[in-house]
RNA sequence: GGGGUCGUUGUCUAGCUUGGUAUGAUUCCAGCCUUGGGCGCUGGAGAUCGUCGGUUCAAAUCCGGCCGACCCCA
């Protein structure tokens, strides 16, 4: 129908993944633009994914041993400013407080682009001896950072939803074990539930967190070869502890200073959530982090509409019992084949129709979301048939981002191969690199792409890559470059 | 950081060149009709044309600033 035209997605996803992304964001009611600039509203359906999210993180870091807490949203500029090049690198997007009411404040006061500070003002007052170590703080809140030109939804807003761990520790080994235990947890978070391949690696010097000693990083990659960073997890060693004085009485009754690590997830990986899965009708939700797992569409004419729906609550009732998420669409002023529409683009995982035929035959249709396959089972079977499908699809998302991941990489022994490469299909590429920030740059100034990460896997792997990609002096290290979000 | 496109009702859109009562669809509401892939019919509602200023007897339309959205390049 042409007028269904503009109530879905009308752009394709790999004609313009821009356009189809905010549309997607839009159709779904994920979120909402707000009024002023780089700012957005969440809508329900988008915040019960940041909510699923969250209590799966949740329950992990406190199985580890954190702690949630809270950290006020404004910072003196005092206070910000106490590790000189943490407050270089973020003072060009900090957004300033300088009146309260009708009065000049006499310091001006940052809302937060990130804690650190504030909450390292508060540990150095904790902590008095070893005996007050480890602290392994969380904090789930919003972030600000200005940002001024290109704004897109979830993957890049002037504040956004996130959580930043901070903690404290007597040694250093034990801080850097932290670092990757952290890693490992995300890593586990993106894969497992929202079904995406990533690669874990160090930052370069020139990336990492601006005040940490190193970063990790998870970076994924999108369908149209850009990549973007998932999560990141930073060892600050005691660059934050000394000027901050955290300081502890060792058993050797001697004062030293502590190690730190800081690390955080955000919003954004609905954004990557949104990216990876969706398709032309819309999103398409790994089952694990789908709010909506199954919807439940009777069809029915006017005269049989009372069993068909109870028919209906009474198979989701079944479901619900076996811990799933379950609605049932029992509006009366669409039609079935409207329901069907709107669910697909919403991204709702499996959808069951049930309608008088099914019920005379004590069966049920199933349509997954990803394949558009239905089958139909009987009820009796019901419940194993929907765990199966659901685990399924969950397997089949976390193969398809596997398969785009290994379909953007690639190597490069020479600067011109590596440019036709970012020039034509695009994503990561592998080359040498010599470990100097100058050709780093060059090569950002001159191709757009950035060195996402360090790979932990292919260090020991050189070969080919012997030679760095732009001077061709001997390489030391294995680089994964790419144009990114 | 550089370049470009755009802003008319909840949504999409015509009108703008050549200034004079704002077009259509969808949506929403009431009622009828029914629902296995975006049903149909009847009636109704919904817009200070992003915003501020300028030109003019008169501005959605011409000019300028600002705000916002989007795209491409580095």
């Amino acid at each position: 129908m042409a007028s269904a035209k503009h109530i879905g997605i009308s752009v394709k996803k790999n004609e313009n993944l821009s356009d189809w992304y905010t549309q997607v964001i839009w159709k779904a009611g994920l979120a909402d633009y707000a009024p002023v600039k780089g700012f957005i509203v969440l809508k329900p359906y988008g915040y019960a994914i940041w909510e699923l999210i969250k209590d799966i993180l949740d329950r992990k870091l406190k199985e580890t041993g954190h702690q949630n807490g809270f950290l006020p949203v404004l910072i003196p500029e005092a206070l910000l400013a106490k590790e000189k090049d943490h407050f270089t690198g973020f003072t060009p997007e900090v957004f300033w407080v300088t009146r309260a009411g009708n009065n000049d404040l006499s310091e001006k006061l940052a809302l937060r682009p990130t804690s650190e500070t504030i909450a390292y003002s508060s540990f150095s007052r904790w902590i008095a001896s070893y005996r007050d170590l480890p602290i392994k703080m969380n904090f789930w809140n919003s972030a600000l950072r200005a940002e001024i030109k290109a704004t897109k939804p979830f993957i890049r807003n002037s504040e956004f939803l996130w959580q930043e761990g901070h903690t404290v520790h007597a040694d250093e080994e034990e801080a850097k074990g932290e670092v990757m235990l952290i890693l490992d947890i995300y890593q586990r978070l993106i894969e497992d539930h929202l079904a995406i391949a990533t690669i874990a690696g160090l930052k370069s010097e020139k990336e990492k967190f601006v005040g940490a000693q190193y970063t990790t990083t998870l970076e994924g990659m999108m369908p149209d070869g850009k990549a973007l960073q998932m999560a990141t997890s930073h060892h600050l060693g005691q660059n934050f502890s000394k000027p901050f004085e955290i300081k502890y009485l060792g058993q050797d009754n001697d004062q030293h200073y502590a190690w730190q690590t800081s690390w955080g997830i955000s919003w954004r990986l609905i954004g990557a959530l949104v990216m990876m899965h969706g398709d032309d009708k819309g999103l398409l939700l790994p089952p694990y982090i789908a709010p909506i797992q199954i919807v439940v569409v009777p069809i029915f004419r006017d005269r049989d509409s009372k069993v068909v729906k109870s028919k209906a609550l009474e198979v989701a009732e079944v479901l619900r019992k076996s811990g799933l998420r379950v609605i049932v669409d029992e509006r009366e002023e669409y039609t079935s084949g409207w329901k069907f529409n709107e669910w697909e683009v919403k991204g709702v995982p499996l959808r069951i129709n049930l309608g008088p035929r099914d019920i005379e035959n004590a069966q049920v249709e199933l349509v997954r979301r990803d394949t558009m396959q239905k089958s139909t089972v009987n009820c009796s079977i019901l419940v194993d048939s929907v765990f199966s499908i659901l685990n399924e699809i969950q397997t089949n998302l976390l193969l398809r981002t596997k398969e785009i991941l290994r379909q953007y990489l690639s190597k490069a022994t020479s600067y011109d191969s590596f440019k036709s490469i970012l020039d034509g299909k695009g994503g990561f590429v592998y080359t040498g690199w010599c470990g100097d920030q100058s050709c780093e740059t060059k090569v950002k100034e001159e191709t757009g792409a950035d060195l996402r990460v360090l790979p932990f896997d292919e260090q020991q792997e050189t070969g080919l890559l012997s030679n760095c990609v732009y001077c061709r002096q001997p390489a030391n290290k294995i680089a994964v470059f790419a144009r990114a979000y």
